[in-house]
RNA sequence: GGGAGCUUAGCUCAGCCGGGAGAGCACCUGCCUUACAAGCAGGGGGUCACAGGUUCGAGCCCUGUAGCUCCCACCA
């Protein structure tokens, strides 16, 4: 019974269909299997928040590539899915839904929150998670975790203990970058520094003494409110004399000091800088230097507290307007300058970060950042592509401790305990502690920064930290896949933390993606609203399309720009190949019995698409080796296209319909071939490529059908088939006349339905002999003659490398025009002979040149002068005629 | 102020160890050849940003220049 398929590829019937078949079948599931090596991703875990958006795309096509490459080359893979709870993002989302009914976080109190969190996790936290799996990713399910669930909780308070036990954790007060909005404090990866346009206030601080006064630039009046001294570069001949003198803050009138620090550039403005340690991160260094006092003019939001009433309750750019005003109707202000600066931003809501002194807990790096970086020089580490070491490099050489409490709610919270009647400080994995005073303790209120239980992800979600098979087995992982931007946040931190935990680094390759743009080259923004939702492109193209458009035609951390043309490409590739699919099913007869090649007569041209498949086999594994996923996508392309298709399939089916032996051979081969580039394209196109292998699996009797797919063995290098080289290379010659003679054809207008006699002189007899059959059908002949010699008449002349063919169309010959274009080919000729033998002739070439590029110009050199010389003989015989 | 990347066909991009420049789309010509018109067969189109250098030989390596993009950075 024959199945009728449609003409055109449905990935909507298929995708769903398939994907459940594999989970099913339980084709994911990791198994820890000591008689294979293990192969390890860790997904990065998409945010709870999150919709799959491009970049997520790319990054887990690239990863399930990988992971089914290796699964199906015999690896024991294990693809680790999971979702980060994001607790800055969340926090910020649930608060605003709160808004939106009037209600605000002190309503409810923590509590209440988190229980809203956690619901909130339930109804979104699946959303990516099906998104992810439209993809086709290859995930196994069952390991899915979470980073608040109960291990990663188990790992963050195990890891926060024993830095903080190693001396590696301390709380201390600090200036950190607090956000206004957030209302918390973010570590400096957090900050995005943006330049802006501003301006530079001169402001005259009068000599308590009378004097004189000091005149000063600032980019932040209203940060005066908080000044406790002014300082001078000690060497400045200018105003040493005024060290140790004060002068009298304006409109505060407190006395504050001028002091001497080499942080003040003499060159820079007017060579005084005003002192505020609790508003400015350097003159808060000044301020320890010189054990100034740290005066808190604002609040948590940023507004100016009730130490100063005239300003009290104004914002930040509000007090600055008053200020400024104020300084002018006091004759303080002595000009205003235009000038552009950089200011920190809160990553998360883009506000201007606000510097604040506060007590925060942080991890020491110096120590931890060491291992990381010679890691990574040794070599135990790799980045491809390998720039991004740099960064890596620049951004450990100049790391300063991490702030890791956060003021937000949800997340870890902090394992410390405090004792409100000694002061008594525990930390602790416990849930609660009692103090040796005997009073209970308070747990520190704050939580931990995402990014603090990101960085164990790669051994948390594993079961540390207790040793569990999977731990020993699968750690160290292998490729961590990710994109460019998160190499700080991310990568570094999981590097030490997998070093110091582990004593092993977290994986031995990180594979950077770029990231997708817009069809203009722009980021893909909700603000620009030009993000382009990869599930519409599924729905219209198929996942296996938009999987292979991302993949084809790009390098590893380049970042591609989204064109939906090249998704409509890869979607008439997929239809391609499940047309050639029919093909096939189509033409077997309905009790064929799959024997493979054993005892078959192979023809040349069986031979050559062997040797061709086997040599993409061999290429393929190469590029997935160097992580160079779209030249192996390409050349798997190509293969199917040209090789397959218009060639070999155009070649087969005359002996298709002729029947018997030869055409059971030609069925074995085509089905061969077809299941084993299945099994190639597979990582790429997982959906179409099991959907046609079941068909065709159902359609055929014999062994080497096993089902399903994705767990077949992936194509590799067959000694065996590369014996078939010399066939290969003589099938070319065939391939090049069958061209050449289209060529000149279509140059001259003769329609495929006017057949000709073609003439073939040639010393490969056997070759042109065996092609016939293909001659006829490719090359438009009504007969075919072959000889050593011909005594040619008036006749279209094609030359190629290996033979002459004449095409005696007297009608259509102009005689003129002929010999015109033989002297074209023939000047061609003259310009490769000259190319060659100019390079052989030039000693250096002939001197340091290897052998092998030596033998082979010398070969090119003699086709071409085989050339030549065929068409000097025609242009002579022609114009004799 | 540092650093990185990019510049290749009209467009979007590949290009490995340095050895005679590629693909897809677009364009032109001819084909409805019963797997596929989402197809087939042909074709046109490039000073590989610019200037030097290394080399027998450079799109590829080195130096510099220009334009674009991005990242990092506490000059108030």
């Amino acid at each position: 019974m024959k199945r009728e398929l449609p003409k055109l590829y449905d990935p909507k019937t298929v995708e769903e269909k398939i994907y459940k078949y594999w989970l099913d079948n339980d084709c994911f599931k990791a198994v820890v299997d000591r008689s294979k090596k293990p192969y390890t991703i860790v997904i990065p875990p998409p945010n709870i928040t999150g919709q799959l958006h491009m970049g997520h795309a790319l990054n887990n096509t690239l990863q399930d590539i990988l992971i089914r490459w290796k699964r199906m080359s015999g690896f024991a893979t294990l693809w680790l899915p999971g979702t980060d709870h994001a607790s800055i993002a969340t926090e910020a989302r649930i608060v605003a839904a709160m808004r939106a009914e009037g209600i605000t976080k002190d309503d409810i109190g923590r509590e209440g929150f988190l229980k809203r969190a956690w619901d909130w996790k339930e109804q979104c936290g699946g959303t990516i998670v099906s998104q992810l799996k439209k993809l086709g990713s290859s995930c196994d399910w069952s390991r899915e975790r979470f980073t608040m669930d109960e291990g990663c909780n188990k790992a963050v308070r195990e890891v926060f203990v024993k830095y903080y036990e190693k001396g590696l954790i301390y709380r201390a007060e600090r200036i950190i970058n607090w956000c206004p909005v957030c209302l918390t404090s973010i570590s400096d990866a957090e900050v995005n520094h943006e330049e802006k346009a501003g301006h530079f206030w001169h402001i005259r601080y009068p000599l308590t003494d009378g004097s004189g006064s000091l005149e000063l630039a600032t980019t932040r009046p209203e940060t005066l409110l908080g000044d406790t001294a002014v300082a001078v570069n000690p060497k400045d001949e200018r105003y040493k004399k005024y060290i140790g003198k004060t002068v009298t803050l304006p409109l505060v009138g407190r006395e504050i000091p001028v002091v001497a620090d080499d942080y003040v550039d003499m060159e820079f403005g007017t060579g005084v800088v005003k002192i505020t340690p609790a508003h400015d991160p350097n003159d808060f260094e000044v301020g320890l230097r010189h054990n100034l006092p740290i005066v808190n003019a604002m609040t948590d939001d940023a507004k100016i507290t009730d130490d100063y009433p005239k300003y009290v309750g104004l914002d930040r750019y509000d007090a600055r307007k008053a200020i400024v005003k104020d300084l002018e109707d006091g004759g303080f202000l002595i000009k205003t300058q235009e000038h552009t600066h950089n200011v920190g931003a809160c990553y998360r809501c883009s506000v201007t970060i606000e510097p604040r002194v506060s007590k925060q807990w942080f991890v020491k790096m110096e120590q931890l950042a060491k291992p990381a970086a010679q890691a990574v020089k040794s070599g135990k580490m790799k980045f491809v592509p390998e720039r991004f070491e740099k960064l890596y490099h620049h951004w450990l050489d100049n790391i300063r401790d991490w702030c890791i409490s956060r003021q937000l709610w949800w997340g870890h919270r902090i394992p410390a305990f405090y004792c409100d009647d000694c002061g008594e400080i525990v930390v602790t994995a416990e849930e609660s502690a009692v103090c040796a005073c005997g009073a209970d303790m308070r747990q520190d209120p704050d939580t931990l920064d995402t990014w603090f239980s990101s960085a164990l992800w790669p051994f948390s979600t594993l079961g540390f930290p207790e040793k569990t098979d999977d731990l020993d087995f699968f750690y160290p992982t292998n490729t961590l896949v990710t994109s460019y931007d998160i190499i700080f946040f991310w990568v570094i931190r999981m590097m030490f933390s997998g070093i110091e935990f582990m004593g092993e680094v977290p994986f031995d390759t990180v594979l950077i993606n770029g990231l997708v743009r817009d069809p203009l080259g722009r980021k893909m923004s909700k603000s620009l609203d030009n993000g382009i939702d990869p599930l519409d492109e599924i729905d219209k193209y198929g996942a296996d399309a938009l999987r292979f458009m991302l993949v084809s035609g790009n390098a590893p951390g380049n970042d591609m720009r989204y064109i939906e043309d090249k998704t409509k490409a890869a979607r008439g590739f997929a239809n391609k190949l499940w047309n050639a699919s029919r093909f096939i099913m189509m033409n077997l007869p309905d009790d064929f019995e799959f024997t493979g090649l054993a005892g078959k007569q192979l023809r040349i041209e069986d031979k050559w698409l062997l040797s061709k498949f086997n040599t993409l086999a061999d290429e393929v594994n190469y590029n997935l080796d160097k992580f160079e996923l779209g030249v192996a996508a390409g050349k798997v392309y190509d293969f199917i296209w040209d090789i397959y298709c218009d060639w070999y399939i155009e070649i087969t089916k005359p002996r298709i319909a002729a029947g018997g032996e030869d055409c059971n051979t030609a069925q074995n081969i085509l089905v061969l071939v077809m299941s084993n580039m299945l099994k190639l394209l597979h990582p790429f196109m997982p959906f179409i490529t099991e959907e046609i292998y079941e068909s065709l699996g159902s359609r055929v009797k014999g062994a080497g059908m096993g089902l399903p797919l994705m767990l077949s063995e992936y194509p590799k290098f067959d000694k065996v088939i590369e014996e078939y080289k010399a066939e290969e290379a003589q099938f070319e010659k065939l391939i090049a006349a069958i061209r050449a003679v289209r060529a000149r054809r279509a140059e001259m207008n003769v329609p495929p339905s006017v057949k000709a006699k073609l003439l073939i002189e040639t010393p490969f007899q056997d070759v042109f002999g065996a092609g016939v059959m293909f001659l006829e059908r490719l090359a438009y002949a009504s007969s075919v003659e072959i000889a050593e010699k011909f005594e040619e008449g008036d006749a279209v002349t094609i030359v190629t490398d290996s033979a002459r063919i004449f095409i005696p169309l007297d009608e259509l010959i102009d005689k003129e025009k002929e010999i015109a274009r033989l002297n074209k080919e023939k000047e061609a000729a003259l310009k490769d002979v000259a190319f060659s033998e100019g390079k052989l002739n030039n000693q250096g070439f002939r001197a340091k040149a290897p052998a092998s590029q030596i033998e082979a110009e010398t070969e090119k050199l003699s086709k071409a002068r085989e050339r030549l010389a065929k068409i000097e003989q025609s242009i002579l015989v022609i114009g004799k005629n």
